[in-house]
DNA sequence: CTGGGGATGGGGCCC
DNA sequence: AGGGCCCCATCCCCA
């Protein structure tokens, strides 16, 4: 398949979840959980991670720096290949003194190098942390994304001259006020409105992606999605259906194939009544024309 | 066409 | 405030 082929589907607005799991929260019930943003048609665009071990000349890991701020993420020593050494690296581009070269404050998000972009910044006390089986540790980089663009001024950028009047604009952080002059968060990078610092904070990671494979090199915005990654390399499946021996390595999954042991299936179609285990099956169901007559 | 598994993305909630 | 987890959604692939 094309990876990023799945990018050529709109999507719309997302599905406002139609109640949550009453033992976690009552409250939530009556309000979707995605309410606080609209998803553009782009916007889950898969990354093409050829693109991180394509690093273009201008972003070539240079000695000594680079070794000084490159780490090896996640990476279970057993779990490892052997032979992927590579891109399996975080790199700290915001404070690359290439970036002064190239104009970084002319280039738009999805114009930069994916290997630039995607590979995020690490403190100091970040990098002592290392990997810890059987599940990755999670590599709380300090990414920009979670970092407020002052502090990244105070910070990073001050070392590095000529960077100073960047960051807000890489940060993807700008506060804008809605008529009823209530602060809402945009992101640079897509536009999304955040009603939170912290929400547009999680959201930029997804730009971000600073959780990488040390494995493959595939990068995720988030330590758990790099987690169930991992799994696909190790096999570990702790999820397992308690009415068959099928094991999952995510969760989600073993919920949807213990819909196939229910005779009365989730999604149910409006027009004929079949029931589906899937969303994703009820509207094939859909889509492939139901007669509306019931089966 | 249908059913199911695998993989992944992302917002919200809880601690 | 941030990390971890939950849950849902969706895509792709295959039988």
């Amino acid at each position: 398949m094309t990876p990023g082929s799945a990018a050529a589907r709109p999507r719309g607005w997302s599905v406002p979840r139609p109640q949550r799991d009453p033992a976690t929260s009552a409250a939530s019930a009556t309000m979707p959980r995605s309410f606080l943003v609209r998803k553009s048609a782009c916007s889950r665009r898969r990354p093409n991670y050829s693109e991180l071990h394509d690093s273009s000349p201008e972003f070539t890991f240079q000695q000594p720096y680079d070794q000084a701020h490159l780490l090896a993420a996640i990476p279970p020593p057993e779990v490892l290949n052997p032979t992927a050494s590579l891109p399996t690296l975080i790199w700290d581009s915001l404070l690359a003194p290439q970036a002064q070269a190239i104009g970084w404050a002319s280039l738009l998000p999805q114009e930069m190098p994916k290997a630039v972009v995607e590979l995020t910044s690490l403190s100091d006390e970040d990098s002592g942390k290392g990997s810890q089986p059987p599940s990755p540790p999670s590599p709380t980089p300090s990414s920009f994304s979670s970092t407020s663009a002052s502090s990244l001024e105070a910070e990073g950028f001050a070392a590095f001259p000529g960077l100073g009047q960047l960051p807000k604009q890489l940060a993807g952080l700008s506060v804008a006020k809605d008529p009823q002059s209530r602060k809402a968060f945009n992101c640079k990078y897509c536009n999304k409105e955040y009603v939170s610092l912290g929400a547009l904070k999680m959201h930029i990671r997804s730009h971000t992606l600073p959780c990488v494979c040390g494995t493959c090199g595939k990068a995720f915005s988030r330590p758990w999605l790099l987690q169930g990654h991992v799994r696909t390399h190790t096999g570990e499946k702790p999820f397992s259906c308690s009415h068959c021996s099928r094991a999952f390595a995510d969760r989600s999954n073993l919920r949807a194939h213990l819909q196939t042991h229910s005779d009365v299936k989730k999604y149910h179609c409006k027009a004929c009544a079949r029931t589906f285990s899937r969303m994703s099956l009820l509207h094939k169901h859909q889509e492939a024309g139901c007669s509306g007559g019931p089966r």
